[in-house]
DNA sequence: GGTGCCCTGTGG
DNA sequence: CCACAGGGCACC
């Protein structure tokens, strides 16, 4: 299977982020412009659009997948790349992607470009002090390196849910950031079988998950690492993690650690490959 | 708790 | 041509 790694999760949204700020905090958007309605998350796309016109952009911050633009008048630019969205920051005239679905153009001629092929994606627009409850991003978990994910918290609120461990670390009220990608190399990295129960998850399974997930997030954040312009040559998805993942995308091939053949199975509907060896299936209950 | 849907592109 | 990819959510 081939390794596909254009699914942001909370590395590639970091990217963005770092990426983007410093060519976009400070500037004013001089114009907007939507190609696709159905990526603006409000009924109202042209609200959306006047609404951003002529705000400046004092903050891009990041929480879990989310990515925000906090701008001048303490209104919210709330994104959500989901599986094939991207940002770009790009000079004048260069050549537009043909799946850009939302475009800010700035006041030095630079343009932010949100490309999403599935048009999954969302962006939204809050006004000042209006809940963003409707976008999710008030529901999410503790950040990976936030010192309250401990073991504690983790099988207090897990211990005895019968989900496939792998279901709960997708869940983004459990912990935020984590997708398809991470949840299987973190598993992996933690000698756990992902279809384990989570309560049959053991204290020192707990604790060695709430050290790996920071570990392993803080890892592929550092390898994801790159530049604006090659960033921008990549046509946002430049993303340089593919070499270090151990066991996404490996099914079939021998398992890195121990040789064994890597196998897939579907957990909580979502692809899952993992190391019959090193992550032995749990006991039977 | 599970299933289907939203989308589009790729591989078999 | 169809199965598949999967984040998040609506809907049982």
């Amino acid at each position: 299977m081939e390794r596909r790694t254009d699914m942001p999760e909370l590395p590639e949204i970091e990217t963005i982020r770092r990426v983007t700020a410093p060519q976009a905090v400070g500037r004013r958007i001089a114009d907007a412009v939507v190609y696709a309605p159905g990526s603006v998350g409000h009924p109202d796309a042209e609200g959306f659009r006047t609404g951003l016109v002529g705000r400046t952009i004092d903050r891009l911050d990041r929480r879990g997948k989310f990515l925000t633009a906090v701008l001048g008048d303490g209104s919210r630019l709330v994104m959500h790349m989901r599986m094939t969205g991207c940002l770009t920051v790009a000079p004048p005239g260069y050549p537009e992607d043909r799946h850009t679905r939302i475009v800010l153009v700035l006041d030095d001629g630079y343009v932010i470009r949100f490309s999403d092929m599935r048009r999954f994606g969302r962006m939204w627009l809050f006004g000042p002090g209006e809940d963003d409850g409707c976008c999710g991003i008030g529901d999410l978990g503790p950040e990976p390196d936030d010192p309250g994910l401990t073991a504690e918290y983790m099988s207090e609120r897990l211990g005895h849910s019968s989900r496939a461990i792998k279901e709960c670390l997708l869940d983004q009220t459990v912990v935020a950031g984590i997708g398809n990608i991470y949840s299987d190399e973190i598993l992996f990295s933690a000698g756990i079988d992902p279809a384990t129960p989570a309560r049959r998850l053991t204290a020192e399974q707990w604790g060695e998950l709430a050290v790996t997930i920071p570990e392993r997030i803080r890892y592929f954040t550092e390898t994801n690492s790159t530049g604006p312009e090659e960033f921008l040559r990549s046509g946002g998805k430049g993303y340089r993690n593919t070499p270090y993942l151990r066991v996404y995308g490996q099914a079939g091939e021998p398992c890195p650690v121990c040789g064994a053949t890597l196998v897939r199975r579907v957990i909580g509907g979502r692809g899952s490959v993992s190391c019959p060896v090193c992550q032995p299936a749990w006991g039977e209950p």
